[in-house]
DNA sequence: ATATGTGCAAACTCTTTGCATGGAG
DNA sequence: CTCCATGCAAAGAGTTTGCACATAT
């Protein structure tokens, strides 16, 4: 990751004006807003290269592939609504989750994930 | 589902004997040494029929597709190897996390998953 | 000027489906 | 004897990779 071009601005971008993960289909269709030519290729290239770079972050969420999001952001979890697949911050984390692990079991992260519908989907 | 068929059977039999959810590809795995000529076609039909059943239910865990287990089993939640990709069970769960959702969203499920690395692969 | 980044298309992986055959009832 | 279930192979969906061209530096 070296160079700062059009594709990159823009997928940066989409994650800097949308509050939540995305989906590499997701990041295309903003980011073509902005830059029509965009390809799904770079956009599955850029997320890496930009979660490599420590920029954004994996979200390792049911149903199919990663999801990103900007990763300088404080602790949370996500709802992911079963009608339109979105996903949404949560701000809340019950403590000492990782305590729960059994014996002998290393922990290195969590998630936490509600299901249901969102407020749109209702 | 009607018949009772071997590679059935044996399907059934390998989640009676495994303790964890296990992925289509584990299933077929341990299947093909009861009924040698299972396919895997035949592990993906079995496993939908058996969760549709209400005998299987369907465990949305990060990283790729579905993976099941008995439905039977009381409320758990679970432990993902990073290091070997077998999910393991846990027997506890924090309470009230569902009130954690944002206000006009409807919660009908949660998920829990500590991520590390299990006693085998530490 | 140079070499990284892009867009396209092909390759891959995982899952589903169509179809002829096998086997449970 | 029927029809549902199986196994194979082909078709889909999502993701990755090879290559020639474009472009940031």
């Amino acid at each position: 990751m070296q160079r700062d071009t059009r594709q990159r601005r823009a997928i940066r971008r989409v994650f800097m004006s949308v509050g939540r993960p995305l989906a590499p289909d997701e990041v295309l269709e903003h980011g073509q807003r902005i830059v029509p030519s965009l390809g799904l290729a770079t956009v599955y290239r850029n997320v890496k290269a930009l979660a490599d770079d420590g920029w954004l972050s994996q979200v390792e969420l049911p149903g199919g592939g990663l999801r990103y999001e900007l990763a300088e952001r404080p602790h949370h979890h996500h709802f992911l609504c079963r009608s339109c697949d979105l996903a949404f911050d949560i701000h809340r984390c019950p403590d000492e989750v990782e305590e729960l692990a059994p014996e002998g079991f290393e922990v290195d992260g969590h998630e936490l994930i509600l299901f249901g519908r969102c407020a749109e989907c209702r």
